[in-house]
DNA sequence: CGGAAAATTGAGACTGATCAACCCCGGTGG
DNA sequence: CCACCGGGGTTGATCAGTCTCAATTTTCCG
């Protein structure tokens, strides 16, 4: 509180403080000093809808703090969960000129974003640089949702799960955060996403806890061994059967070619 | 031959044709009146690649004649078709102003298409009309694809060869075609295209014939029951089992909401 | 403290993958 | 003209992985 600007943990990662700082200096002098640089905000608690598909796509909205999940319905109705968005990572930039939400955004906890109106964005949209950085964060989530089409289409659970685990630690530590971490989403919203059940992420993840890899306790997750998850992610007859029976052997060649 | 601009068949479709003949306009006293209104053509034997993933993006491609699967390589090296082309549409449109391919595009069977280079691109993309169109594109693009995302993670092998079918269909029909149509791509397309094997394809096409939806022939397809096959696109308990034990009985509620 | 929601764990069923054999068809060369 | 060959497609038998159903347990929250 006695800090000049107030900034959420996720300011610094901000895309947008520059728009921000921009915002600021179009008032420069007020007194007192500005404490909300951004236009607004919105605070949402656990599962409020941020925005929902279909609807027009009036803002984009950095997420200061909390955390999302992205859910895609189909035209006759059969949804998946298609991401999760991070504090300091920026909501509803619909991709192609979209004028509506292509997805439906969802507090997974807590959570608080800015706004900043696409008039705003259309005029930032300008300056090259920052065109160049909004450009490149549609291109990785393209990337990101190629990659996931992929291993849906054509891995094995364990692989999905692991792949899902390192990019939520990648992302956490990117952070700068410590080497344990909270699973916002529930169970389910992990199968969703990753084209399972619930009992089989269930199962997995104390399978994963068994094996070694992690710790697990409901929301508490701790990477204990990155590289063998790598080796999961990469392979999944790298992780030891249910019973400790047997390990590694059967080479049932994957469907795939690397 | 004898027609004055020996338009492909694709051409009255193609959504470059305003492209071609303002190009037309910039040069347009020619004696002999120019045949070749697009800048140039490619021809494509089967199998070719058109471009590569990862390879800069130099045009975009308006398909004359033929068909292409697009193929996604993740960096892992897992591949998969995320999408088939046909005469009419458009490759290598890259999204967010990509600079590089993110599909390789391989050839179906022989094909042809024009060739558009990015600055004429950009050039038409300053008229608003276009520029919509091409927006359009795109985004049904994905949307199209966050649908395949969806059915792969969540429906049954029949359900997404249905879906495929009826999308196929669609689309012939779209053109002009009578109701026999050629499937271009081979079963291992298919699977791959659909997160399954291709012996689940084949299987699934023939039990799709006895069961009277469809004839199928090896590349020789038409649709007699497109009515059922929808109702296997949304309930795969719709589909007799094969050896015609029983019928549309298991009431497993299927893992979804609708 | 009580109730509801989420998560875990187990048993069994079922879908789709894997492995294997065969067929069909088009092309090639005798 | 026919035998051969090769690639793609079909079909069958088996098996593994994952889903489904069900019973508890744990956690969350009023």
């Amino acid at each position: 509180m006695a800090r000049p600007h107030d900034d959420a943990p996720a300011c610094p990662l901000c895309p947008f403080r520059q728009v921000c700082r921009s915002a600021e200096r179009i008032a420069p002098s007020q007194d007192p000093p500005p404490r909300d640089l951004c236009p607004s905000r919105i605070q949402l608690r656990a599962g409020q809808l941020l925005y929902q598909q279909g609807r027009p796509a009036l803002a984009v909205y950095p997420l200061r703090k909390g955390s999302i999940k992205n859910m895609f319905e189909s035209s006759l109705g059969w949804r998946q969960i298609t991401s999760f968005t991070l504090a300091g990572d920026v909501l509803g930039l619909e991709a192609h000129d979209s004028t509506a939400h292509t997805t439906s955004a969802i507090a997974l906890q807590d959570a608080s974003c800015c706004v900043v109106p696409v008039e705003s964005l259309r005029m930032q949209m300008r300056l090259p640089e920052f065109r160049a950085m909004v450009l490149d964060t549609l291109r990785r989530n393209t990337e990101r949702e190629r990659t996931l089409l992929v291993a849906i289409g054509s891995m094995k659970a364990a692989q999905r799960l692991a792949m899902l685990l390192l990019d939520l630690a990648g992302e956490h530590g990117r952070r700068g955060g410590g080497d344990s971490l909270t699973l916002a989403m529930s169970r389910n919203d992990i199968a969703s996403y990753l084209g399972l059940t619930l009992e089989t992420v269930s199962r997995l993840l104390s399978r994963f806890a068994s094996a070694g890899l992690i710790t697990v306790r409901h929301k508490l997750l701790r990477i204990v061994d990155q590289g063998g998850l790598a080796a999961v992610y990469a392979d999944a007859s790298h992780l030891p059967d249910p019973h400790g029976t047997a390990a590694r052997g059967t080479v049932h060649a994957s469907r795939q070619a690397a």
